[in-house]
DNA sequence: CGACCTGTTGATGTCCCTCAAAGGGGGTGG
DNA sequence: CCACCCCCTTTGAGGGACATCAACAGGTCG
């Protein structure tokens, strides 16, 4: 029984299909799995780490605490992607990992890196790609952070979190999951939780967020609003 | 003569020595050099590329522009740094790159990249390294731009460049050489030109910068202003 | 000499932050 | 089964940090 072939994230279209031998040595590679409860701490700022994963279940996301105690949200992870490549390789973490819903992710332990790039190419490869694809969305967060007022910052991620999700399928009738407060998006986009709340209030003829539902209604609207082509997810590999 | 093993920046701590073996396999790797007069362009938004780089000398910056023609400078980049491979791997830039000052460039073949991961290991997981490094500063980045005022960003920012800048040994006399204009640093902090100079008046007692020098005078009050812990900058590998 | 770029400074406006408080839902304990 | 509390959302009021607009000075180049 190999839970990399039998995994369900594979069949949706987001992620590059893998041979018969590519999913036999990732069951191998692969160490197990390893389980979140909402609110856990996968790992802190501070930690130094033998192992990295990937998502398989649930949501999460990344964040860095200042002096201060303000606290900003690096990223959102969804399944599929990879948590904690950078800790690993740029000795230690800088961040905090936390689960948003249960979780389960794959783990890989950081002693087996060497012997991925040795005796599988192609999926050392892979882990590259998807280094370079996080890469490249910290750099249109960026260019969020800096350039867009509250409201493009909110129809930009609302329109990004809710295609990324639909991509792997987390759809609960016609809206997205989406396990987070307003106090988390707030974090992650630069603004007062006041002002998220406020602005996502005038947004609302175009999206919707109420419990953890996650509503879309006028894409093009959202796209519009935030200066963006609307485009729908690259293709990437699933480890 | 091998212009890999007779490369200047390798005497620097910042980058991890290299074997004889591995010095041979990067000169057949590489693929010549690129220069660019300062203001020229590497790549444009929307490319497709079949190269990737690292810098040999002089320095530049990758940005994008909004619909509204507002730019937001996603990264500097500086002698031993990754550029482009992002734009390979994501399939087309979406960013555009720029010279500051003259540049000269080590080119790498997209098509070689395969090779690189199939022929040598301890080399491809050098690249993945890399691009783990630009991720956890993009990271940086991102809290910068949520979480501090002006004058922390503008501190955050003269402190770690004059770090690299230092690193790689670009000094004249006791400051740094640093070709950018004000109007590049309040793009990439997400600031108004205006408030940049106004603000970089207020930090003068702590740092100057005049034409193209840049010279920390109290590095410790800037890092007491931008609240970060000031550290060297990690050891990292240069293809 | 004039055009242009960069840096500098002042005046005015505004977006967003902070402070404050109230309402709803879920959980817990009496 | 209700009282109470905590977390989250929502809304209003006031203030501040930063954007925008405008103008000038110095240096460089044609």
């Amino acid at each position: 029984m190999n839970p990399c072939a039998s995994c369900a994230l594979r069949k949706y279209e987001l992620f590059v299909p893998m041979t018969e031998a590519e999913l036999a040595f990732m069951k191998d590679f692969r160490d197990g799995e390893y389980r979140l409860e909402a609110g856990e701490v996968l790992f802190h700022e501070g930690d130094e780490t033998d192992y990295f994963y990937t998502v398989w279940t649930g949501q999460g996301a990344r964040y860095k605490h200042l002096a201060n105690g303000d606290r900003q949200l690096v990223n959102f992870f969804f399944p599929g992607d990879l948590v904690g490549l950078q800790a690993l390789l740029c000795d230690g973490s800088q961040t905090t990992a936390i689960a948003a819903s249960p979780m389960i992710l794959c783990r890989f332990r950081k002693a087996n890196l060497h012997d991925l790039f040795r005796e599988n190419p192609a999926r050392a490869y892979d882990l590259t790609w998807l280094a370079a694809i996080e890469e490249h969305f910290l750099g249109e967060t960026i260019v969020t952070l800096g350039q867009r007022t509250a409201a493009q910052r909110l129809a930009w991620a609302l329109l990004r979190i809710e295609a990324r999700l639909k991509a792997v399928g987390l759809m609960r009738g016609s809206a997205a999951f989406f396990p987070f407060r307003q106090r988390d998006l707030a974090d992650a986009l630069g603004l007062s939780l006041v002002h998220t709340n406020k602005t996502l209030g005038r947004l609302r003829a175009y999206a919707t967020w109420e419990g953890d539902l996650l509503r879309v209604i006028n894409a093009d609207m959202l796209a519009d609003i935030a200066m963006v082509n609307r485009e729908r997810p690259a293709v990437r590999p699933l480890l």
